[in-house]
Parts: structure tokens; sequence; C-alpha cells
DNA sequence: GTTAGCACTCGTCGAAAGAGAGTGCTAACA
DNA sequence: TGTTAGCACTCTCTTTCGACGAGTGCTAAC
């Protein structure tokens, strides 16, 4: 008959799993009979945590230490065991008190959050940033700049302002440009960038027959802002340094493999893909990426007016404090929600 | 009387230097005698090199190592003894080829020209980004945004589109901010932003004694173009990995005292600050940092019209390819002068 | 001034030994 | 039947010790 957990397996198993968080160390029975509240023997703890082993939950890294988590038992532990964690007065204070209140760029609102999640669960935060594509236009203006070359100034509705130097032809007025301007604005007002494709472009194409020669430059003027990904979807890292204190990565080798990991953005991109709405936990081997054993993610998507436009999320050790980084993560990624959708935006 | 450097105390220090350079290991006198062209035994030049320590010029880690070279016996080698070095065919090449030529956001050339440089030296690369006050105003736009606030655009002679989002009376209208914008652009023509100061903002303010209501607001507009420090002076930094596969940093703490600097924008702004023209050598304790003892830093200052605005450089342990690494900062600081001055710029 | 020879120093490597922590098993106990 | 004490066993970690090797400094001879 298979084996089943008890409600004492899952006593010991937690005890286990929370007392090498704290200490990075094989705990023994010994530890666990003294910490716990059951009133039993090592002894009895040792037939449990052979049961526990027999499980997949719990390993030796040798045949005389004590037991470690395993991958799934961790994950056990993440989805039945582990007690709710709500976030310190302090830390909710801090973030409080660190969160940009002004209508900031939003690529610095981004970079200050990873940073203070960084710091607050002392791992490496991961940020995607808003996917540009995602955002919905609000104006289009064009300024002279040289002979043959335009500013074409793109105002969008999450309030972020780009510029873009075009290139368009010497002989056009500025009246020219301020009309294809209007023309643009008016037709692509309130679509997102991805979904400029063909009909809208047909009905720009539309009305610029009037004024022939305009029509092959104004197409390739808007090019630039559909498919410049020149910041396209950047990820930012933090505390990339926490690491180097995890105990699991004393050997120097492992830091290598991490931080090229860190240098490769299409990985971590993949890493915290945002194709899956809510909180999301991935332990170890769960993510496929051989550099990543031994390390896990912590994950949510923001939003911004209801769309999903990006993820945030911590990188750690398997044996991190999940509680804790799961309610960090959680609450800021309400906040930068929130700062999103915020009234001057 | 005081020792003298000879001909030949000189070819065994180039030599030793050369020796440890390539192999990180301390360089024995059997070592030198085989490879060196001098015809003598290891025992004379034992005698030289108990010389060569008495000179301070080269130290034994221990009694019984060969010796290595001190940071006063790296600087006599890169003031006196150093070959002069010349780019390889195929990194003069591999620079041509990968130096942006499009006219790119200054700050990608900058980011670029850094990555490029620590992949050629297989250092850390450090860039300090052009100072932001010294670049001359060309033009300024406003552009409607929301009621309140409007878009300032801010386009300055080498090119750089700015844009700052800044307060204005709910009632002033399209045709005042034309106005003030004409007069901005009328009065800070040419100016750096360090120089638009109390003359030019006088006559600023003379112009503007007609329209009484739209001085306050007029110069609370160009506040933030004066002293936005938001990205002022910005240091990128390349390759800090290079640094992991250093034989000198195979020891944890070290990496971690290292990676600390790496984090303090304003200690390595300290480290290759540009205050002084040319190719610039900092051996070890030379530089003041305690953390950055058994470094070297190589950097000189790049000009854009004449006019120094930032510097570049690459930091790497003392035991460095002196001679590539300074051909090679060399070769970029002309390369980004020549690219930044160019003629679209 | 140069060189050969030699004693000496010091760090590194590997084996051996001891300590410590923890397990699994067995037998007794409630 | 579940729990416990006792004990032998295993494995790692640390320390110790000696051999080895590289390199020096010194001395005396060339």
């Amino acid at each position: 008959m298979p084996m089943q957990m008890d409600e004492r397996k899952k006593k010991i198993l937690r005890a286990i799993i929370q007392d090498y968080i704290m200490t990075a160390e094989p705990v023994g029975s010994r530890t666990i009979a003294r910490k716990s509240d059951l009133g039993v023997s090592p002894a009895t703890i040792r037939n449990e945590m052979s049961d526990l082993e027999e499980l997949g939950l719990i390993e030796q890294p040798h045949t005389s230490a004590g037991r470690i988590p395993s991958d799934a038992g961790y994950r056990y532990y993440v989805d039945a065991l582990m007690p709710p964690s709500t976030l310190s007065r302090e830390n909710k204070a801090r973030i409080e008190r660190e969160t940009p209140k002004k209508i900031l760029e939003i690529e610095n609102i981004i970079a200050q959050t990873g940073k203070l999640l960084s710091q607050l669960t002392n791992l490496t935060s991961i940020v995607l940033s808003p996917k540009r594509g995602r955002s919905h236009l609000s104006q289009i203006y064009f300024l002279p700049y040289q002979p043959g070359k335009a500013i074409m100034v793109v105002v969008k509705e999450n309030g972020v302002v780009e510029n873009h130097i075009i290139d368009v032809d010497e002989d056009i007025t500025i009246e020219d440009l301020r009309h294809v301007a209007d023309i643009f604005t008016c037709k692509m007002k309130g679509y997102a960038l991805d979904e400029v494709k063909k009909s809208v472009l047909h009905g720009i194409y539309d009305e610029l027959t009037r004024q022939k020669n305009l029509i092959n430059t104004a197409l390739e003027m808007i090019e630039p802002i559909l498919n410049d990904d020149q910041d396209h979807d950047k990820v930012y890292l933090g505390g990339t340094l926490n690491m180097l204190n995890q105990p699991e990565f004393k050997d120097l080798s492992k830091i290598k493999n991490l931080f090229k990991i860190f240098e490769r953005d299409e990985c971590l991109k993949k890493v915290i893909e945002p194709n899956q709405d809510g909180l999301r936990v991935t332990i170890g081997g769960e993510n496929n990426l051989e550099e990543l054993q031994g390390c896990s993610v912590i994950y949510a998507t923001y939003r911004e007016n209801g769309e999903t436009i990006g993820s945030i999320g911590v990188l750690g050790p398997t044996r991190m404090d999940y509680a804790k980084a799961m309610a960090l993560v959680d609450f800021m990624t309400k906040k930068l929600t929130t700062i999103l959708s915020g009234p001057h935006r």
C-alpha cells in the first residue's frame, strides 16, 4: 500500500525545511526532536525521516549526514505546508516609503521597484519591463531636426514620451509634417502598437492619397515606432551580489555559471515569462535551465489598466524563505499595478 | 652609493614582468635564464634579482618562491620598459566593424564602446558618459501633454534629443508656449547647459517682461534641463565577469569586495575621473581605494568638438597586459572622439 | 664579475589518524 | 503495534605529518 502523509510526517517535513532554510545545514533527527513540539524521541523521527526519504521529499547528501529537502519537498512545502505569511510592518512601511510617488519615467519606477525587492528579500530581483508594443498611442508630433531628418515625438496613453529621429524628404515642409502627424494621431490613437497592422495602415494610406508624394515617406516614418526593439522587453536585475552571500554559492564555478545566466537577457526572460497571471513559483529543476539547478524563482505579472504588460520576481537558492519572498513579490506586484494604473497615467 | 638600473637589470625586470603577466606565477631565476637571451646563469640572475628587490621593483611572496613585480615595478615597466604596442590587425578590423556608424542615441554608442573594449581586453571596462551639462543647446520646443503639463523637447547640438515633462499654468495657450520656446531657443542657443547662468537667464527675463504672467512659469520650466541629474554622469560597466577568470580573484572574498565597488558609481567615477587629458595609468595602490589594491586602471578622456566630456577605461589586475590595454584604450578613445565630433552631430 | 654547488626555507600534496555527527538496525518496552 | 534505548557503522571534516619540489642565498672557485 502506498505510504501516506499523516499529520506527524507533515510536521516533521515542515520542521526540516524550515530549519534547513535558516541554517543551510543538513538537519538531523536530534535537532528535530529537540525543536519540534512532538514529544517523541530522535529514533522515532528517524523512522519517519526514512519514510519521507522514500517518498522523495527529502534526501541525504551522504550516509552519515542529516537530511535536506529535495525539490519535491520544497514543492510540497510551498503547496501545502507553508504557513501563510504576511509582510512585517517594517517591510510594508519601507515599501510605502520608498515607492516612487511622483510621476517618473516608467523605466525608473521599474528599476527602483526591482532594487527595493532585492533589498527586502536579500535575493536577486528580476524585472521584465513593460512590453512596449502593448502601450496605446495617444499623440504623434513631428519637429524639424536637420535637413532630411525630423524628430518624431510619440506620446502614449500611459504617459510615456518617446523620441525617434527619422528620415524625411528634404523638400518636405513643416506644414506637410504637421498634416502627416495629424493623420497618424487621428488614425492610430487608442491602438496598441501591436495592433497597428494592416487595417490601420490602410486607413492612413487612404487618407494620404491626396498628397501622393507623402505616402512612401509617411509609411517609412512610423516604422521605427512599430518595430523599435531597442528597449523592447528590457530585463532589470537587482541585488545580484546577494547571491555571493548565499552559502550554496561559495563555489566559484557555480558563481560563474549563475552570473553567465545573469548576462543572458533571453534566458532571464524565459525564466519569468509572463504567460500566466498570478503568483508563480518555480523550484529547482522545474525550470529547464541547466545552470539554474539549485535555484528557485518566484514571480508574478503586473498589469496596467487591466492588461498584463510585464513581470517581476526574485531568484534565489532553492533553500529560500518562500513564505516571505512570496508575500513580498505579491505585494510589490500589486503595488506596481496600482502605480502604473494610477490617476495620472 | 645608490644602485643604478643598468641595461641588464632592465632586461631582467622586463622579462620577469612579461612572464608574470602571462603566467600569473612567481617567476624564478631559472626561468629567466632560460627564456632571456642574456647568456648568463641563474645564479647571476639571482644576484640581479636581489638588487631589483632592494630597489623595490619586485618582491617575494615567500622565501622560497620566485619573484613577482611590485606596484613600483609595474610603474617602471609602463614608464620605461614596455615595448610600444600597436593594435593587431584583427583588433583594428573588429573595432572598425563593430563601431556604430549610424547616428545612434549617444547612450548606445557609449554602452557599445564599453562592451567592445571589455571584450577586446578581457578586462572590465568603465565608461563615464558625457557630462550632460557640457552639451550645447540647439533648440527648444514645447508640446501639449495634459492639462497643466507640457512636454519640453530639448535638442542639443550634438544631436541628442531629450524630453522633459513640466508643469505649466492651466490657462497657458499653445501660442504662449511657442513664444516662450522661441525666446529660450534664441537666448540659449549655442550655450552649454552649465553656462546658462544668470546673464542668460537675465536676458530671458528681460524678453519676457512683456508677458508678465509668463515669467514665473517660464523660469520654472527650464529648471529641469539645468539641473536634471537623473542621467548625470552615468557610469557604464562592461565585462565584469572577466574578472572572475583572473586567477588573482579565485578568492571569493576578493570578488565580493571588487563587485561591491562595481556597484558604487561614485567610486568608479573617482577612479576614471577625467580631470586631465591624455592616456593615464593608475597602478595598484596608486588609486586610493582600499578595495582596488591589486588592480590597475587605464583610462583616457574623450572629447566632442574639442571639449573633454567624459572618459573611458579598463580595470584589471595589476598583472595585466599594459601594452595591449593601453593601445586599445587609446585607440577607442580616439575613435569615440571621432564619432562624437562626426559630421552629423 | 660570473658560476657551480649546496644547505635551507617554505608551500603544496597526499596519506593517515582522530573526532564528530548522524544513521540504521535490533531488541526491549508499553 | 508504535516507540524507544543502545550500539555498531559510515562518512565527512580537520589536523597532522612527512615527502617533494621549486627557488633562494651564500660561499668558494673560476
